[in-house]
RNA sequence: UCCAAGGUAGCUCAAUGGUGGAGCACUCGGCUGUUAACCGAUAGGCUGUGGGUUCGAGCCCCACCCUUGGAG
């Protein structure tokens, strides 16, 4: 069977598992470690594309609830699919919707068959099911799809999380039977299993038969230590297959994507650059800057002297300060625009730095001037 | 000058004569496959001034000061 999607390895770290590859994808090449800005409603928030594509992005993340619900699946399709409907020509992966059965909580059921929603706009009652998910995402037309799982909780006790990741995996043999067109899109599948590396290993070895293009580590960051995580995260990463994409699903402060990737993560996605940007919060390379201090009134400085991003070159602390106090949408188009590049710039750093094999300096240098996040 | 309504947190306003609150602003914090330009916390007071009634007054009475509206 040939795949929309491929991975490519290039090199390994000689003292981690961090690797140096490409994913080739219908909409063109994406260099990994890679971090992908997240656009759930077709844009990224506060962003042009344009912007996003002139600081390197090569890929975004959309979403398959959201855009079900509005504008509708058909409408996109209608409109010749998400990339033409929102001018994006690179590569577009969309989350399936089983996410928001564990962020949406009170609004939903889950049966075999698949998940009874509300929608949390107007009440109105659905149903998602694997094929239903497979069904939008290919009227989205995306290059990578995910299958339609269900996100465990933390904590969640043992018996709960197999039964969920069993029932996650029959889901995605659903996915993988339903999605009939695998030249033009890839289906990635996602491991779960909570906590409890016996089933991690489980849910891998379940998955990894299927022979997908891609596999995910879902279930991870949704509230546990970070010793935990990173624990569970590093097993997980031996029970995937070499020559397979890895992603770690909703990671994105900059230490995490340090230690995904030294862990051996190819991908990553998060929110968090551009929300905590509309929340007046900057990442730099000497921590984090939360631009609403009093301290930063007078700041005639750059968010970050080291950053070469739009909004370094051109605009004052005291400047980026007074946008969010006076509630201007400009502040979270410039420090969204910051974020983002900083994390696309630090990712391709930590490329170089595998190329040339000195990751865990680069890695060092980084923790000693950025602190603790 | 007269009449009326008002003076309570930085601002806009609540508070049957019985422990003065809210929203916003201020200061600080959180956010990780977006229900999030969001959520939370701290701080902030001689209730215009001076008397009086009362066990007890932001509230009732008197005087004065100030604000707004109206009349002349």
């Amino acid at each position: 069977m040939k795949h929309a999607v491929t991975y490519e390895l290039k090199k390994t770290d000689s003292r981690t598992k961090a690797r140096r590859g490409t994913i080739h994808t219908p909409h063109g090449d994406i260099e990994t470690p890679v971090f992908m800005p997240v656009g759930t409603q077709a844009t990224v928030k506060a962003m042009r594309p344009e912007e996003v594509k002139e600081m390197g992005a090569n890929i975004i993340l959309s979403n398959t609830y959201h855009l079900y619900l509005r504008p509708g699946h058909e409408v996109i399709k209608e409109a010749g699919g998400l990339h033409k409907f929102m001018n994006w020509d690179r590569a577009i992966l969309t989350d399936s919707g089983g996410f928001q059965v564990f962020s949406l909580g009170k609004l939903r059921k889950i049966t075999e068959e698949g998940v009874k929603f509300q929608s949390h706009i107007d009440g109105s009652r659905h149903m998602l099911t694997p094929e239903k998910a497979v069904e939008i995402q290919n009227a989205l037309g995306s290059d990578i799809m995910m299958a339609f799982d269900e996100c465990a909780p933390y904590p969640a006790d043992r018996v709960y999380v197999k039964d969920s990741l069993e029932r996650t995996t029959r889901w995605l043999k659903r996915c993988k039977e339903a999605h009939k067109d695998t030249e033009r899109q890839s289906l990635f599948g996602i491991m779960q299993g909570g906590m409890y590396k016996d089933l991690r290993k489980q849910s891998a070895e379940e998955i990894v038969e299927l022979d997908l293009p891609g596999y995910a580590i879902g279930g991870l960051s949704v509230g546990e230590p970070k010793d935990l995580m990173l624990d569970i995260l590093d097993d997980c990463v031996d029970h995937l297959p070499a020559d397979k994409a890895r992603y770690l699903m909703g990671v994105g402060s900059p230490d995490y994507l340090f230690e995904g990737v030294e862990r051996g993560i190819d991908m990553f996605d998060c929110v968090l650059p551009t929300r905590i940007a509309r929340h007046g919060l900057a990442m730099t390379s000497h921590g984090r800057v939360n631009i609403k201090n009093a301290q930063y009134t007078k700041d005639w400085e750059p968010l970050d002297k080291e950053c070469d991003c739009y909004t370094c070159k051109n605009y004052s602390k005291a400047y980026l300060r007074h946008l969010f106090k006076a509630d201007e949408m400009l502040s979270a188009m410039l420090l969204s625009n910051h974020n983002l590049h900083f994390l696309i710039n630090m990712m391709s750093g930590i490329r170089t730095a595998i190329e040339e094999d000195r990751f865990l300096e680069f890695k060092n240098q980084f923790y000693g001037k950025y602190g603790k996040f």
